[in-house]
DNA sequence: TGTCTGACGACCG
DNA sequence: ACGGTCGCCAGAC
């Protein structure tokens, strides 16, 4: 098993800045993983101590069973959402 | 082993 | 812009 992949993907996460997003697709590309869908695994069964509510899909909108809560959170730290979905071009983090 | 199931994404019409 | 389809891959059963 490889608990490396599964840091990497964390410690990518916990390093969006507050104000800022990312996608489940830029968070497996830089951590290397074989898809995005391990991501959001990863979240779901690990993420509660990390700022998960900055991962949105590709389509700047949030998973369906999280949608209210995180574009709550988003909305929070500045980043306000156009009927339900974030502008990446303005929010989307690039390191 | 074979199937099904996701906090997904690219492509196509 | 949207929805359907297909590819993806580790786990659960």
């Amino acid at each position: 098993m490889d608990e490396e992949l599964h840091e990497r993907m964390r410690e990518i996460v916990a390093s969006v800045p507050p104000g800022s997003v990312t996608t489940y697709g830029d968070v497996a590309a830089m951590a290397g993983a074989p898809s995005p869908r391990m991501v959001g695994k990863m979240l779901s069964e690990d993420g509660l101590d990390l700022p998960w509510h900055r991962v949105l899909r590709a389509s700047g909108r949030p998973a369906e069973h999280i949608v209210h809560r995180q574009l709550e959170l988003l909305r929070a730290e500045g980043v306000l959402a156009d009927d339900g979905r974030i502008n990446l071009r303005k929010y989307r983090w690039k390191p």
